[in-house]
DNA sequence: TAGATTGTTAATCGATTAACAATC
DNA sequence: TAGATTGTTAATCGATTAACAATC
């Protein structure tokens, strides 16, 4: 139940994602590593092998059923309990988070939504209201929240995250372009917008670059 | 210049914003791979790694000349240019995409809006209005517009991927959680919200997972 | 039984890390 | 010159792929 590869997790909530899918649509009761490779974009070998660090799944000649390996994900993962989040940082970007569909899927519910602008503390987004992030700790505390999502500006970033940790935060989705140097045993994501982007652009001007070349030489 | 890992790709934007800070506070005109491996949270052999990928930008004995090396990464990455970019799904996310600070810094202009909704066309988004999607295509030619995001719902995703492709289109921001399937030179980069937050909340689960463990055991 | 498909082992591939000669 | 640091090569590590025995 160790050392599971990132790619590996990555790729089980695409599974998940695709059985719960097939399990609406219901049409079959079991699919094969092979079928469900070819749906999600990978080989049926990888799809086997990344079940295989959580356990037997399958029936040998038949394949996996698809509710019980949906509900076996579910369990591996956690979304099959409701975790509790609060949202740092109601700008644009933290506004949009809230208000996305798909995360109360998950067994997501965001509870709380603070920032330190007077000017926005109030305001409501989605159904919450925008607190005064003086009263975060507390709040955190009293709820035993431990999951939080930091879209403040990079030069806030790293001083409320030592807020959150000392609250009793364990885990952060962290949005803003900075490096946060916590304590190891804190989980943090780093989802880096500009990142992927760039990325992006780098392929695209690659492609561009050599057109060119095709022209010239 | 081909066969460039992707991690190598991500980081190589980590050091150019790390680079951009430095020249900002102007106290160093040079910095060696340690400092900077350390100050991005990688090593230094990484960072000469990486670097070797594209050339030699350093100096022996001495380190990397902050402003050249700054202006190298810029013109390898492609960010040294303005890329004009249509976003397709004016929703909650689409639309703190376009207010999000941070793209103009990379060289990235959202130049129109579109959506289906006839609710939402017309709406102000940041300083765009929200056009008839049926205008896409047009448009997009029009401009010689080569990136797109795409922040629609899951289930109209790989039909309006295919429009964007036929107009023109040739790398997509995808920020539906749908596999695309489109021609191999089309450049896709899947930004899963759901896979990042899922990840956390499985290592979140394990946590607790194993203090129960310590309380039984 | 014959055909299909799993779970796993071994082989391959690719990225990271360590070490060091070159040289400022 | 002595000390520092690059760029690169070789060693290590980790993930993916291929192959196949087990078995439904």
């Amino acid at each position: 139940m160790k050392g599971v590869p990132q790619p590996t997790l990555q790729r089980l909530v695409v599974y998940y994602r695709y059985l719960k899918k097939l399990a609406e649509m219901d049409e079959e009761k079991v699919v094969c590593s092979k079928k469900m490779g070819e749906d999600v974009g990978t080989s049926s070998a990888q799809v086997r092998k990344d079940l295989s660090y959580f356990g037997e799944f399958g029936c040998k000649g038949v394949g996996y059923e698809i509710s019980t390996l949906m509900r076996c994900l579910e369990r591996i993962l956690g979304v099959n309990k409701r975790w509790k989040v609060v949202l740092v940082g109601a700008g644009n970007l933290g506004r949009a988070l809230v208000n996305y569909q798909g995360f109360n899927r998950l067994g997501i519910e965001i509870v709380e939504a603070f920032d330190n602008d007077l000017d926005k503390i109030g305001n409501r987004v989605g159904a919450l209201a925008v607190k005064n992030d003086k009263e975060m700790e507390i709040i955190i505390r009293k709820n035993n929240i431990k999951l939080a999502i930091l879209a403040v500006p990079g030069e806030d970033a790293q001083q409320v995250a030592r807020r959150l940790v000392a609250a009793g935060i364990r885990a952060i989705w962290n949005f803003a372009p900075e490096m946060l140097r916590l304590p190891a045993d804190i989980h943090v994501y780093d989802e880096n917008l500009a990142i992927s982007l760039v990325t992006l652009i780098y392929k695209l001007n690659q492609d561009i670059s050599s057109d060119s070349v095709k022209y010239i030489g």
